[in-house]
Order: structure tokens, then sequence, then C-alpha cells
DNA sequence: CGATGTTTAGGGCAATCGTCCTACGATAGC
DNA sequence: GCTATCGTAGGACGATTGCCCTAAACATCG
């Protein structure tokens, strides 16, 4: 196997880890495991724990661009797109209930850390902001997309923190509906599905 | 220095370093050092460190009621006392952009490492979640006071998460002057400062 | 085939982890 | 002054941490 299939192979794996168990709670032991090398031959592949954490921002970096290039491309309206962003609240319940939003608690425990990839991680967040912003703009609200952004942001960041410590499914259904609804009251001229298209 | 003092120095420690630093990250070491005691006595006043933690939540327990029970006295009406909590994200707005909430990162923390005492960990928000209800009950909403109060508590939280991303003080204001304005919707006979009494 | 460069396994490194034990200083009652 | 109890200091314990080295297996190509 090539180095670079088994580099990414890492990756693949200490995502999966980082998000689960967290990053500190991720030895170099339970990656190499799961990935089935020795823990010494890690060095080959990774020089520091701190590398692997990069590469795995990284990853997530180009996964989430993929993910809004999809919206972008699958999605007709701005407003649908928007939807596409809020569903991944209920797509994603589960494992949400179980071990949180992939970025928010990473953002938290690398505060906590005061680890120099903070600002990386929370450049994961400026990725859906400015997505969302631009979705905003383009529903005649450019003066206050920002800031419309960051709510919706803020507000999907709120149900997956009490969706891990309530376990509650409807709660989730609820605070999805409820920001359909909003989303809907903040762009009338916006076509969404189960409502009346605008002449 | 009798020995319950010392335990509750402890426990104060643990407590500001579990919410700093976190808890898988804060050693006996950590804690040993800030209350100037040597790390193998430790021993003699908590076996484990999962009873530290158990300490910290009971104290942080106690804390939270004395918190609530002061609002129950100081503001005059239910609507003042929900102003009240959400208020604390303007308060400890310093704090929570370096850490977070403490219950918030406590919870996705512990349910990460998949810790026995997560239940506890979420028994906090249960108190705010409890108390905010009767609040909304006495605010002629019986029916729906448990998602309300939940939907409020659900903000504050997303507020936190990326108000410690972003480092943003003028985001931590607007969403905060956002939740009285949905307050003052959602309870339109309420009195609140700055609005006008109804007849 | 032999030579060359890549990838691997295995283990050692010092440091730190949570836990536990024992011996000592202080205090108080008899 | 003697003894018993309380709180502490200091360090040992096995395990695990991130990190690093070495030697062998590997593939590739002249």
């Amino acid at each position: 196997m090539g180095a670079s299939e088994t580099r990414q192979q890492i990756v693949d794996v200490a995502d999966r880890l980082f998000y689960e168990h967290g990053f500190n709670a991720t030895s170099f032991a339970n990656i190499a495991k799961d990935v089935g090398l020795s823990r010494g031959n890690f060095y080959y592949h990774f020089k520091t724990k701190d590398e692997i954490l990069d590469a795995v921002i990284a990853r997530r970096m180009t996964n989430i661009r993929a993910m809004l290039d999809a919206w972008e491309q699958d999605a007709e309206s701005p407003a649908e797109r928007i939807r596409s962003f809020v569903h991944i609240l209920i797509t994603n319940r589960t494992k949400i209930m179980a071990h949180g939003c992939p970025i928010g608690t990473l953002c938290n425990e690398l505060a906590k850390l005061d680890h120099a990839a903070k600002g990386d991680a929370a450049r994961l967040f400026s990725l859906f902001h400015e997505w969302l912003a631009r979705q905003f703009a383009a529903l005649e609200r450019e003066t206050d997309a920002d800031a419309l952004a960051l709510h919706i942001l803020m507000r999907s960041q709120g149900v997956a923190a009490l969706a891990t410590a309530f376990h509650d499914d409807d709660f989730i259904c609820r605070e999805v509906a409820d920001m359909e609804a909003w989303l809907q009251a903040q762009c009338p001229t916006a076509s969404l599905p189960n409502s009346s298209q605008p002449a």
C-alpha cells in the first residue's frame, strides 16, 4: 500500500475518533489500532499529533466545501439551500445526540486546550457562515445577510448542544420546524415547499 | 486547616480548572498545584478523579439553585426573571468567549468520554429548563412552557458556542437583544422595561 | 539477479497519568 | 508526657502518553 493511501486512511480514522471521543482523549495507539498499523510507525507519516489534527481539519474543510457545492447544485433556490443546511440536524441526529456537532465540539475543546489550531477550527464555521450569508444575500437581504447567517448557525449549534444533553428527537424536529418558519418569515418572497408561490 | 475546608478548596479549584481546560485535560497534579497540596495526598480527600467530578457537579448544582433563587427574589415579574437568565450571556461574555458555557461544554465532553456522570451533568441543564418553564407557565403559557424554556436554553447555548469560536462581542449583544424581542413577542401581556405597559 | 529507496513492525524513551501506600508533623485528650 | 487521631508530604506503582530510533520487509528498476 502506498504512503499516501495509508496517510489518507489515518486521517479518516482520526477524523472519526476525534469526533467520537475528542482530540485529547484520542491517542496515537487508538488511531493505530483502528488503522491496523503499529504505534511506532506513525512517526513516518505524522511527526506530531498536532499534524494529524491539521490534516483532519483540512479534510473537513474540503468535505464541507463539497457538501456546500452539492447543495448549491441540487437546491433550486437560496431558501431551499438554507433548508438543506438546517436539515443536517435531522439527518445526523443520531450522531449529534451521541457526540454533538463535529465542528462546535472541536472548537470548544481546542479553545479549552488553548490549542494553536483553534483558529483553523473556527474557519470551519466560517465556511458555513459565508455560504449562508451568500444565500441570504440572494434573498434580497444583502444588508443583514451576515447577521442572519450567524443567527441560523447559532441556532443549529444550540440545537446540537441540547440534543446531546437530552437525547430528545422531538426537540430537534420541533426546533428545525421553527427554524424553517423563521426562515419563511424572514424572506417572504422566497419559494419554499408547502407554501404558496409568489405571483 | 480542617479536612472539610481543604475539601471545599479542592472542589473550588477543580471547578475552575474543569471549566477552563476541561475535565480530561485537568490532572490531579494541576489541581494539587493550585490548591498548594502534594499530589499523593489527594487520596485522603478523594479516592478517584470521578469523585471530584461528582463533587464539582454537586457544587454547580447548588450554585445554580442559589442563582435561580436570587433571580426569583430580585426580579419582579416572570419576564424579568427570564431576562436575568438571558443576560448572563453578556455578564459572563469574557469567560464564555474564552471557555464556552460551563454546562454545555461539560456535557459535550462527558458525552464524548461516555462518562458515567454525563447524566448528572445534563441535570444542570434541567435546573435551568424547569425554572424557565415555570416562568413561562406564570406568563400564561402553561401548555407550551416546556418547549419555550427549551427554546431559550437552546439559543443561549448556540450563542455561547459561536461566541467561543468567533470572539464577537457584537454578535452576543445582538442575539441577546433578539432573544428579548422574541420574549416580548411570545408574552405580549408581560411587563418589560422600555415597553408600554398593558392597560 | 542485485541495488536502491520506500514503508513497515517493534520497541525504547522520558514524562505523565490516576491511584495507592507509608511515614511524619501537628494537635488534642488522658 | 504518652497516646491516638487527623492531615499531610513524598514517593512508588503500573499503565499510558507523545515521540523517536533501528532494522527488516517491501517494491521497483537497472
